[in-house]
DNA sequence: TATAGAATTGACGTAAACGTAAGGGTGCAA
DNA sequence: TTGCACCCTTACGTTTACGTCAATTCTATA
């Protein structure tokens, strides 16, 4: 059974003939597309976040898999943790209004705003410290001719 | 053989009956005075960043150790790696200009510099794409008495 | 002297997100 | 038929800086 052939799967239109949503695609596509690694895809399907079709024992990507991984990507972006993000999209319900979902994303989302904000504040710190010394160090090398080493004392 | 009592440890001036720095201290003090655990004591001497003297089996620590640990901490503060800072460090000679190792310092230090600068960019990329997802949420929840969902398709 | 408070050396465990073989199958073009 | 190009599963390895026992010993003090 064949799906898409390598060489035309860029130029894959719109089949649309399953009613699922068509554009099938295997995991190599896939992972050229979002810019991941046939690994990671697996992995993140080890780890319940996605959940390709299969023909045979190949992976077979939707539409649906592809806004996932988008989520994935872009959770991962943020700092979430995949299993954040696994409890945020396991929380999705087609039908109905996902308030739970909504709710449980917007907390998470002003915990992990606040870790951000906090290693910002770190980094600025970090940065600050490492320009002082820097700038110690240059001292000490230009004026090298006197012996006084200060740093390791 | 007895060196500093537990209780009066703090109300220890300066002895300075050894040549090298009096002022020895065990480990447990040691690492309550920089706000480290015995583990990351030894871990550090494992590693080749301490090197305390021994009564028996006792670690000692002196002004040295100290003054390296200080180096340490301030080296995993701006993010240096313990292998940089080992690195950095072996390279001290108290006899000589050290010109060497200011100039290997310097160099991880801009490396560094730039590292850290690059993850607040991200940070900051970070920040701005979160909160206008969360920004989106919360438009979703204000509105959800209309039930379209948008996040997970 | 009994006991509590330090210290010691091992040595396995942890976290996160994959990397990296190893070994094997399928389909198609030359 | 050979040879790629893909795909599959299983499973151990990687990284960093320690955490967490476990079993034992040392020492000071009441």
């Amino acid at each position: 059974m064949k799906f898409v052939s390598p060489g035309e799967a860029a130029a894959n239109t719109n089949d649309m003939s399953d009613k699922a949503g068509g554009d099938l695609v295997r995991i190599g596509e896939m992972a050229k597309k979002y810019g991941v690694t046939l690994r990671t895809l697996r992995f993140y399907e080890d780890k319940g976040l996605l959940n390709p079709q299969r023909d045979g024992s190949t992976r077979l990507y939707t539409r649906r898999d592809k806004a996932r991984l988008k989520l994935i990507l872009l959770g991962r972006k943020v700092g979430f943790s995949l299993r954040d993000v696994k409890q945020m999209m396991d929380l999705y319900d087609p039908t109905g209004s996902n308030t739970k979902q909504l709710r449980l994303t917007l907390d998470k989302s002003e915990k992990q705003l606040a870790r951000l904000q906090k290693q910002r504040a770190l980094i600025d710190d970090a940065i600050n410290e490492l320009s002082n010394s820097m700038a110690a160090v240059r001292q000490m090398l230009t004026e090298r001719s006197a012996p006084q080493a200060s740093v390791a004392r």
